[in-house]
RNA sequence: CGGGGCGUGGCGCAGCCCGGUAGCGCGCCUGCUUUGGGAGCAGGAGGUCGCCGGUUCGAAUCCGGCCGCCCCGACCA
């Protein structure tokens, strides 16, 4: 594709300069553009269609876990901010501040909203009086804004929209169910939606959330063989309960705190979607999550153009009726190629082309974004055929897409003894993602390898995704008491 | 916050050394012809050269200051 390249359209390739190919595959698909706020982006309706479909998915599968939505204010109070040691000192150096409005300086300066355990637990605290009053299972769809000083679209930008889920148990084996329960709801989704399967366990001391008595978390391996921290679900025990005074009365008559849990996603799972099933093309989106799924490309030639348009709508209709999300491209100052190129920078699963030649034999071309094994690049279909087949081949690319995304995990993953230092870096170095190995939960082995290596702790991962046979050695010393996993994350 | 780079029509760049009519490609607009992998021809619109100051008859170009953005490192969904 020299051509395009030399005109400017291509892309850079994955291989020469991953995180040039980043930038330039998600402006270019139109998903996000940067704002005239630093940090801060505009989503397009190409990318906001696809975070639309992840919220339908994780609220749908919320509300079957027993949550509601709610909506909290965007400014906190920045005493609330201050109450919890742990938090005040995590989230400080990246608070967004409002000291005047109303052409006034406050009395108390507000911080914008960098997470919203603070006002949450002062109101749970107001609602809460008895055991009855419990447990409050509550979300909610935000944005929130913390001062980065290094942006990236979608990654980590200054301002982004997410999804947080604040709890409120009378016991703590009960909060410790819900932050595991949350942490399986997310694998799920990222699996059977993102087509992106993560790493799920507990994170060391060093990478809890502040404010946190222990965090799970979801790690996708990307395609640079980095770890992207996708979602992650906190038991909070009972450490904002005390700050705010959220006490209730139990069956027996004490006076007891409530336990926390908190847990989210953000828009940084469109940048994973991207990372993870991206080519040297351009986007793909996973058929789940494609705003549209089929784009009908009508050839419109000569004489047989109002033919060729008729049986474009009515394809494009009997694939609505079969359920599928379908698009006609009906721009006519473009060439068919300069559609074809632009639907595959951004992704769209199919496309059904339909020009003169196929009218007259009553079919359709269907091309296929993502080609599956033995499959020809288009395939020439009876109309009623590529319409009542097309749900089957969607799904068959949503899971052609997670077992390639699964494989590929697996083969940048090392699972073997590692006893030195040294020896993991060379593993990194070799292009490997993922590495077990043994741990003695010694947080300065942990600094010294960072320091050595550039990889941390992703995740002490949970039981079914522990290796066959545990690791006896731990680099950096130590007797093997745990198996963790390393890599360089974003 | 430290190191490097860049600011010139919407986008990507040249011009800057060596001061003298602001240019190229893509995109955009109009018309005609086109459409099975990035269409062709003709005509056209669009720029306080990041900002402020200085030198000069004259500054995109030289000098000083400021601002912004991007890339690489320390902190983070």
């Amino acid at each position: 594709m020299s051509r395009a390249k030399g005109r400017g359209r291509g892309v850079t390739p994955r291989a020469e300069d991953f995180s040039a190919w980043y930038n330039e595959v998600v402006q270019q698909a139109e998903l996000a553009d940067y704002s005239p706020v630093r940090g801060s982006m505009v989503i397009r309706p190409w990318g906001y269609g696809i975070w639309e479909r992840m919220q339908r998915a994780l609220d749908d599968m919320f509300r079957e876990t027993g949550h509601e939505n709610a909506y909290f204010p965007l400014l906190i109070p920045m005493s609330f901010i201050e109450r919890e040691q742990e938090h005040v000192e995590g989230f400080k150096p990246e608070l967004a501040v409002v000291t005047h409005a109303g052409g006034k300086e406050l009395e108390e300066p507000y911080v914008v909203r960098p997470t919203s355990e603070t006002i949450i637990y002062a109101m749970y605290a107001k609602w809460v009086q008895s055991y009855r009053d419990l447990p409050i299972l509550l979300n909610q769809w935000a944005n929130v804004m913390r001062w980065e000083l290094r942006t990236r679209l979608f990654l980590r930008t200054a301002e982004f929209l997410w999804q947080e889920g604040h709890t409120a148990h009378a016991t703590e084996a009960e909060a410790e169910a819900e932050a595991r329960l949350i942490l399986g709801v997310y694998r799920r989704f990222m699996e059977e939606w993102i087509a992106m399967p993560p790493l799920t366990g507990l994170k060391s001391d060093s990478e809890k959330f502040a404010g946190a008595v222990r965090s799970y978390a979801c790690e996708a391996l990307m395609q640079d063989g980095k770890a992207l921290q996708a979602g992650t679900s906190h038991m909070l025990g009972q450490n904002f309960a005390r700050q705010f005074g959220l006490k209730f009365q139990s069956e027996e008559g004490r006076e007891e705190y409530a336990w926390n849990t908190s847990w989210g996603v953000s828009t940084r799972l469109v940048g994973g979607m991207v990372m993870t099933h991206g080519d040297d093309v351009g986007v793909v989106v996973p058929p789940k999550l494609a705003p549209a799924q089929a784009i009908v490309v009508p050839i419109a030639r000569g004489d047989a153009r109002a033919a060729v348009l008729e049986r474009a709508d009515a394809v494009a209709a009997a694939l609505g009726e079969a359920g599928v999300r379908t698009r006609v491209d009906r721009r006519m100052h473009l060439s068919p190629g300069a559609k074809f190129f632009e639907w595959e920078r951004k992704g769209a699963p199919v496309r059904v082309e339909i020009g003169p030649r196929d009218v007259e034999r009553g079919g359709v071309v269907v091309a296929e974004r993502v080609a599956g094994a033995g499959a020809g690049r288009k395939e020439a279909l009876r109309e009623a055929e590529a319409v009542a087949g097309m749900p089957a081949r969607l799904e068959a690319l949503q899971s052609r897409l997670l077992e390639r995304a699964r494989a590929r995990r697996e083969a940048n993953s090392w699972r073997g003894e590692v006893s030195s230092v040294g020896e993991l870096g060379e593993i990194l170095d070799s292009g490997v993602g993922f590495v077990y190995s043994g741990w003695s939960g010694d947080p300065d082995v942990e600094t010294r390898v960072k320091e050595a290596t550039k990889a941390t702790i992703r995740v002490i991962p949970g039981r079914e995704l522990r290796s066959a046979t545990a690791p006896q050695h731990c680099p950096g010393g130590g007797r093997a008491r745990m198996e963790v996993v390393w890599a360089r994350a974003y």
